[in-house]
DNA sequence: AGCACGCCGACT
DNA sequence: GTCGGCGTGCTC
């Protein structure tokens, strides 16, 4: 390298490096290259003793020249010249994404590539790009024909093809979504030769039921490589290998979780976002990205197809999708029914606990009902969203409770280890045998987890056998019981086997996942988000009970309608009006109407400042001097007036692992003067950080189009 | 964020 | 005398 100075002309080149935003580092860093490099070439440069992968980004320009002494530049040290560069729609929707999370442009970059590519070098690389394909084992098997459609799918199916941009895909659970997707996809790969689709699912549990239906159709056709799967649940060299094969082409579907809406896809024609509503597509750390809105952007910015697939899409996307008259900018195509010979939705029954014994946490009624399943050898799922035995231990004497030393949150009583847990930090401890405050044998459980709820129902349902006259089962599934890699699976076959009468779970089982044998859903205890300090918790609400009741009776074969039931002191409640007649528009209308009311999203945009510090003083004193520091030095700003900033709080959650958290809401209605504002905001924030307000603290975030305040 | 350099306590 | 604690400061 060094010989050629002098003798061939030295490029400079701009290379996005992860920096973290917090660093005075936050842009490309320039580098000088004998080559000349394409924007989007990987490199790997040096960067203090170390030596990074990096991004090409663009050649400094006589407007944006280095900030940088070009005399002390370093050099390029590698290219990965195996890999064709990413291009400039990926460049772009990393770009976006880094400027409206308010993270470097490196950070997001680096993120949205395997890990394994930053271990690679150049000669490793080009050694597994040769490496061939493993041949399957014997023919392929035929593809699976399509489905034959409904009416109904076949209407949507026509107005995806004659129309473009953004798609809501609203159809009830079981009105056949998924085979709309899969015959659209397998129109485009057909129509193109090179068309390649992203598909994304909220959750790696639903990746693998998904990917073999997909495979099953398209592989024999397109190629075994031609499904590729992208989640979090991968190995290194699995991530890179499907990494490789969207980025070459020959993956024509890409099925992932949130991050596949970063894969590498040089001809995508399409990007499916099911179960659109989901939470999860929104990333908790990090650059806090929301899948779903960089699939609409993204989709936007290639000129391809999106569609939002959910039986109750987020109320953003529904109010985007209301008509275009007034404003709305999706096309929204509706699928009401249920398709196959059990058409019927479930029907919901509302169990008034006012008028049920006292403390009885089943209601005679339902589990009168559940006795007839078992005897009928039908099944049922009960579901609650607390794991766990008791939420709490309390003594009967003093006012000891099972809090965790190390954060605002009680420990959670784990009877099957004798332990208490805490669920935010960890923290692990075997039951104490007495109250360690005063000594009292007597610490009793306060409240109830699902551990405690099946233990209950196999006590309530013992006696009761099956109609083969073996007794009853009870099982439960959740986070504890399936922590173990393939547990899930295992478990879940189980219950399709018809192993399990009574199935007890959290929210887990009620994503997704079809229980073809399950007659009665019941929600045990849902009232906790009917008058929750979080807006969104209803819709969260709403969401889960459709789709648990949406677990139930998709099997043609059983005659009895099944039955949602739901166990509340409010059984006037809208949320569950709404819910018993399956009626999410309505339900979608009345909390609209309450967000207009109250300026809430999506008629506003809202922006949080997070801060931890040992201290709850020092946390919220930085956001104070954040606010008062941006009061002076971006007043000019246009839409700077638009733009509220609300007083520094402690975070729901105050304290976890031994760290005070505090936090502060920005809301605007102009989401182009709240992407100002946060924008230039940015450099103040880091200096406030240097000032006395900033002494202490240990971290700082922002969290754009926050889901939880 | 890494990873250096740098200046003070308990060990072979 | 050195191994190593983590406090500031720099990285194109």
């Amino acid at each position: 390298m060094q010989g050629q100075i002098g003798v061939a002309p030295m490029h400079q080149v701009s290379v996005a490096v992860q920096t973290p935003a917090h660093s005075l580092l936050s842009g490309p860093l320039s580098y000088r290259s004998a080559q000349e490099l394409p924007p989007g070439s990987l490199v790997r440069v040096p960067l203090g003793s170390r030596e990074l992968l990096g991004v090409v980004w663009d050649a400094p320009t006589p407007e944006h020249p280095p900030a940088h002494d070009p005399d002390k530049l370093r050099d390029v040290a590698a290219v990965l010249g195996g890999v064709a560069p990413l291009s400039a729609h990926w460049r772009r929707l990393v770009a976006f994404a880094a400027g409206y999370y308010q993270r470097s442009l490196g950070e997001v970059a680096l993120a949205a590539l395997p890990p394994q590519l930053r271990e690679l070098s150049d000669g490793q690389m080009q050694r597994r790009l040769r490496r061939k394909a493993v041949a399957p084992d014997g023919p392929l098997p035929p593809a699976e024909p399509p489905l034959a459609l409904s009416a109904e799918q076949q209407a949507v199916l026509a107005q995806l093809h004659a129309g473009s941009g953004t798609f809501v895909l609203y159809g009830s659970t079981g009105s056949g979504k998924t085979e709309v997707y899969l015959q659209c996809v397998q129109t485009l790969l057909q129509q193109d030769p090179q068309a390649q689709v992203i598909v994304m699912v909220p959750e790696i549990n639903l990746t693998p039921q998904l990917q073999s239906r997909f495979e099953a159709r398209f592989a024999p056709v397109h190629g075994p490589a031609s499904v590729v799967a992208m989640h979090s649940g991968m190995t290194p060299p699995q991530r890179l290998r499907s990494w490789l094969a969207a980025h070459s082409g020959q993956a024509r579907v890409v099925l992932g979780t949130r991050m596949a809406v970063f894969a590498s896809v040089p001809q995508l024609r399409l990007i499916v976002v099911d179960e659109e509503h989901d939470p999860s597509y929104k990333q908790q750390e990090g650059a806090r990205y929301s899948a779903r809105d960089l699939a609409v952007y993204r989709g936007q910015q290639e000129g391809v197809r999106v569609i939002l697939g959910s039986a109750t899409p987020s109320l953003e996307t529904w109010h985007h999708s209301r008509p275009a008259a007034e404003g709305g900018r999706y096309q929204r195509l509706h699928m009401p029914s249920r398709i196959g010979e059990q058409a019927q939705l479930p029907l919901v029954r509302r169990v008034d606990m006012n008028h049920q014994p006292r403390r009885a946490v089943f209601a005679p009624p339902l589990l009168e009902a559940i006795r007839e399943r078992v005897a009928r050898g039908e099944q049922s799922l009960v579901f609650l969203n607390r794991r766990g035995y008791a939420p709490v231990l309390q003594c009967t004497a003093c006012d000891w409770k099972s809090d965790c030393p190390h954060c605002s949150a009680y420990r959670v009583f784990h009877k099957i280890d004798r332990s208490l847990r805490c669920h935010h930090c960890g923290y692990t401890e075997p039951v104490p045998r007495a109250c360690p405050e005063c000594g009292n044998l007597d610490i009793l459980p306060v409240g109830r987890g699902t551990e405690q709820l099946q233990e209950q129902l196999a006590g309530l349902l013992g006696n009761l056998q099956r109609p083969d006259g073996t007794p009853v089962r009870v099982g439960r599934i959740d986070a504890d019981s399936t922590r173990q890699q393939g547990s899930l699976q295992t478990q879940l076959a189980q219950v399709h086997a018809g192993e399990v009468d009574v199935l007890v779970g959290t929210q887990m089982v009620a994503k997704g996942h079809d229980f073809r044998r399950i007659t009665l859903v019941a929600a045990v205890n849902p009232d906790g988000a009917l008058y929750s300090s979080d807006f969104r918790a209803p819709e969260r609400l709403f969401s889960l009970l459709m789709q648990a009741a949406g677990r139930a009776g998709r099997d043609a074969g059983i005659r009895t309608r099944s039955e949602m039931w739901v166990q509340t002191f409010h059984p006037a409640h809208p949320l569950f009006e709404a819910l018993k007649r399956h009626d999410y528009p309505a339900f979608a209308a009345q909390q609209l109407a309450e967000r207009r009311a109250a300026g809430l999203p999506p008629f506003s945009f809202q922006a949080l400042l997070r801060a931890e510090a040992r201290t709850q003083e020092v946390a919220q004193a930085f956001l104070t001097a954040a606010a008062a520091a941006a009061t002076d030095a971006l007043a000019d700003l246009p839409g700077f007036a638009l733009v509220t900033v609300y007083p520094a709080v402690p975070m729901g959650m105050q304290r976890v692992a031994n760290v005070e958290r505090a936090q502060m809401l920005l809301e605007s209605p102009s989401r182009p003067a709240l992407q100002t504002f946060l924008a230039h905001w940015h450099a103040v924030l880091h200096a406030t950080r240097q000032t006395p307000a900033g002494r202490g603290l240990l971290r700082w975030a922002l969290d754009v189009d926050p889901l939880a305040i």
